[in-house]
DNA sequence: TCTGGGGTCCTAGGACCC
DNA sequence: TCTGGGGTCCTAGGACCC
């Protein structure tokens, strides 16, 4: 049995646990620059704000039904996950994190799934504030199925165990709620008369795999009760990892360009670091507004090699700037700038080069400095000066929460 | 006026090899 | 008049997830 962990409206519940006044109020959390809506409270659902929405089509709605709206605070809500996944985790005997607010868990040999998840369920409120809800069943696909279930009834746990019961859940359940199924493939099986769950049994295994390909095909097999993903307990090196930004005010000239490029690097080479990883491949791309066609449009994107694998933020800059001096053209307004560094290895798997030039042991104590430095005193405190000497991100967050839970300065004052 | 950020996997087709 | 068979690697693009 896998059980899959979700967090109820995730990151609006994180906001909610310092502002108790908001409980049945409706709030929404924007995306950067105060954007899209990215997280909704039931209260904002019921109301028709619509997930990845743009917040200024919705102006009316906010203003008439004062819903409360928020900046996203990543660093409030990475910590609050944190502190959720592990007391789940110490419930069981495994587990695998799928992302900020979701984790499937090994619950084979649990004699009382139901209760046991009502238990976890208890325990995570009490001690974290963030509702949660608790789908179980034979696969991990299944156990999405029951997700959706659980987030509907009333104690907010599902365990679909019965294979009728199953049948039943399948039958009324619409296509583009299956994990697997998104738009574009929810779309192309309706115009073949497939609407629910139920409906894609039926078809030919053959065909499925002809349309969704093998990854498909496994998804319909896993809604049969045959497993085909299995729980990935030891989490994966990633294999890319991207800083990229939508820019409040577009940028023409190269120069602010170049220094974002410069700030992107730095903030990639740390999170490389973070995985003590080093990438082989750079990437960097930017691109105008598309949501304004009257203006000439481009895209960019241009990619190259490391002599050596390297998380060095110096040698990574420099690579990143070749990239943007073969993409870069004047005249044009850009929205949206990033790197990707991919073709990553452990830093412990490395091939040197005979003709390395640079002393690695050198620059990378010069890595490890800076980075506890800016781990100690704030982020930039040390930073390259291509990336400009006062540049602030222009990235718009004006309803920004405190970050409560990882700032001494934020950390919340009682009076007794 | 205003439209996010960060990932994964698979496949077809081109280029190349013998 | 007639032109094989078997393989690898890479990339762009398409789909999906949160």
């Amino acid at each position: 049995m896998i059980a899959l962990v979700d967090c109820n409206n995730f990151y609006a519940s994180c906001e909610r646990i310092f502002k108790p006044h908001l409980d049945k109020k409706p709030i929404a959390v924007l995306s950067n620059n105060d954007g899209c809506v990215i997280a909704r409270s039931n209260e904002s659902k019921s109301l028709g704000l619509k997930m990845g929405e743009p917040i200024f089509k919705k102006r009316y709605l906010v203003d008439k039904h004062n819903i409360h709206l928020f900046s996203s605070n990543f660093a409030l809500y990475g910590d609050i996950s944190k502190r959720v996944f592990d007391i789940v985790g110490n419930n069981v005997p495994s587990y695998e994190i799928y992302s900020i607010d979701e984790a499937f868990l090994d619950f084979s040999g649990i004699k009382d799934p139901y209760s046991y998840a009502l238990h976890i369920r208890e325990k995570v409120k009490r001690w974290t504030g963030i509702p949660i809800s608790i789908g179980i069943s034979y696969t991990k696909t299944l156990s999405k199925v029951a997700g959706y279930i659980a987030k509907k009834s009333r104690n907010g746990i599902s365990y679909l165990k019965d294979k009728n019961e199953i049948n039943e859940v399948l039958r009324s359940l619409p296509l583009d709620e299956i994990w697997g199924i998104g738009i574009r493939y929810a779309i192309r099986m309706k115009k073949y008369g497939i609407h629910t769950a139920a409906d894609l049994l039926e078809c030919d295994e053959t065909w499925i795999r002809k349309m969704m390909n093998v990854v498909g095909l496994r998804m319909v097999r896993e809604l049969k009760c045959i497993p085909h993903f299995n729980l990935n307990t030891n989490r994966n090196m990633k294999k890319s990892i991207c800083t990229s930004r939508s820019f409040a005010i577009e940028i023409k000239e190269y120069s602010r360009m170049s220094e974002y490029i410069s700030m992107f690097s730095s903030r990639c080479s740390e999170k490389l670091r973070l995985e003590k990883a080093c990438a082989r491949s750079i990437s960097v791309f930017m691109y105008t507004n598309r949501f304004k066609p009257k203006v000439k449009q481009y895209s960019g994107y241009f990619s190259m090699n490391f002599h050596t694998a390297t998380s060095d933020t110096i040698i990574i800059t420099k690579l990143a700037i070749k990239c943007l001096k073969k993409i870069f053209r004047s005249g044009y307004s850009y929205k949206k700038a990033g790197i990707i560094l991919s073709d990553i290895i452990p830093k412990n798997q490395v091939q040197l080069n005979l003709f390395e030039t640079t002393d690695r042991n050198k620059t990378d104590k010069l890595m490890k400095t800076i980075d506890r430095v800016n781990g100690n005193m704030g982020r930039d405190i040390l930073k390259l000066s291509s990336s400009g000497i006062n540049n602030k991100w222009k990235i718009g967050k004006e309803k920004l929460s405190p970050c409560y839970t990882t700032r001494w300065e934020d950390i919340l004052h009682i009076r007794v």
